[in-house]
Formats: structure tokens, sequence, C-alpha cells
DNA sequence: ATTTGAATACGAAATAATTCGTACAACATG
DNA sequence: CATGTTGTACGAATTATTTCGTATTCAAAT
């Protein structure tokens, strides 16, 4: 029944956001977008080499300079860790979490009417 | 610029979830709240006895069964994993985070209403 | 009292994750 | 073409986390 177990290190999932956000990047990109001055740059390209292994990501080997695009979607990964982060912290309450949520980083109005319309769409 | 950084591990929060469940409990009772098959009785006491170490929980050793309870609350400790998340997966956006956590481990329609009434009440 | 069982203490092995050093390839440019 | 620069590859060191083995202590029951 299980689906693919996509559960990327914290380290793993810094660089996926860059790679979601830019849609393909090369390892300087990625370095420089982290803007990390506690590890080096081939640090980073382990972790993206890491990936790689794992099939998180594709790359462009054509060039000397290979291309990085992220395999996994941003949904999937998203729902994976908030999932785990439901059952681990809270105890399988999607609803405490999200009042722990939105108590805390004080959404702003439109957020909340935002977040009221989506609710209504799921009755 | 952070106050105290309580940064529990994975395994150390399976065990805080079930002092703060409990009030308070021995090390026995906690493993075996925990139910886990796949490590012993002393790995668990090992992880409540580093819990002890870096202060996020105290202990009662007058008796020869120490009584352990928990010293981090379990708001301040949610409200930094949830923070880590919404900066680190969500870009910020707390609304993300309540829009994926709801889209997902589909709530009932009392939790929807209940998380409406309390939107209501943010504003 | 002696044995037995349940508890703690704690070093150290096992596992996971991150970081780096360094060798080597490709490319530019003087 | 020789030299410096930028890149990849990858083993190995470092650090973090989990797990266990074993010594020891305490208390209850024989």
């Amino acid at each position: 029944m299980d689906n693919q177990n996509i559960k990327p290190t914290e380290g793993e999932m810094e660089i996926l956001q860059v790679l979601w956000q830019k849609g393909n990047a090369t390892v300087r990109e990625v370095h420089e977008a982290l803007n990390k001055k506690d590890s080096g740059y081939t640090t980073t390209l382990k972790l993206m080499q890491i990936l790689h292994e794992k099939g998180m990501v594709e790359r462009d080997t054509t060039l000397k300079t290979h291309i990085y695009k992220a395999l996994v979607s941003r949904e999937k990964t998203e729902k994976q860790l908030v999932n785990k982060m439901i059952d681990n912290v809270f105890n399988g309450s999607a609803a405490r979490l999200v009042m722990q949520a939105l108590g805390n980083h004080s959404a702003s109005a439109a957020e909340i009417d935002e977040i009221k319309k989506y609710l209504d769409s799921l009755k």
C-alpha cells in the first residue's frame, strides 16, 4: 500500500526548496541561494549527488556544469512532512496543528479569509 | 534572538508526547505506552536520561523507580516545531501549511467547524 | 540471609547525516 | 600548450542519534 517514501533530510529539503523555486539550477546556484557560511561548496554538491542517487532529482550532464531539477513534487513532499508532523507532534489531529499554526504566526485577515473559503469548499 | 532552543529529536519527541499526556510517568510506563517492538527498555531509559541532561524533563529520584515529568511546555515546543516547518517548508506562509494540512488528512466536518469558529475569534 | 527481579547508570557500538579533503577532468586565456 | 579556474567524484572524517550490553543497586520474596 505504500506510495513512494519521500523522506528528505533537513539538508536535502533546503536544496529541494531552491530547485522548486528556480525550476532548475546548477550546484553553484543552489549553494549561493542557500548562502551557508558554515559549510562549503562540496557539501552542497555532495547532498545534491545524494538526492540524485535517491531519485529525488534528475540532472542534465551534457555540459560540464550539470543542471539539476527536482523530480519529487513539492506538493507530495509537503504532504509527507505535514502528515509526519501531525502524527508525531499533534497525535493525529490536523485541527490542532492548524490552530497552533494560526495562533502563532498570526496570519493576516486576508489569509484567514482565504482559509475560510477553503474550508467551505471542503464540505 | 532565541530564548531557549528547544529542539527535541524525533525519539525525544515521542517520549515528551507520553509525558505531556500522562502528566508524569516512570520509564517503564513510557516504554510501554510507546509499544516499540524494535527497541528495548534501556533505549527508552537512555533517551529519558538524555532529556534530563538537556533540561527538558525533571525527575523525582526519591524512590528507586524514578518518576519523570516534562519541563518544556507542549505549547512552546509545538510552536517551535511548527514555526520551523512554516519557515523551512512553506516559505513563511502559515496559510499554505494550513491548507496542506487540511486537504490532506481530511478533517471531519466537526473539526472544520471548530477551525472556522477559531478563525472568527481571531478577527 | 540469599536469591531473584526490576531498576538505574553509562560506555560504547551501530546507524544516520553532514562536511570536507583531495584527485582529477574540462575549459578558458595568456 | 601551459597555467589557473571551475567543476565533478567520492572516500573518509566528523557529528548526531539511536540502540544495546553489562555492571551495579535496591527491594521483595523465599
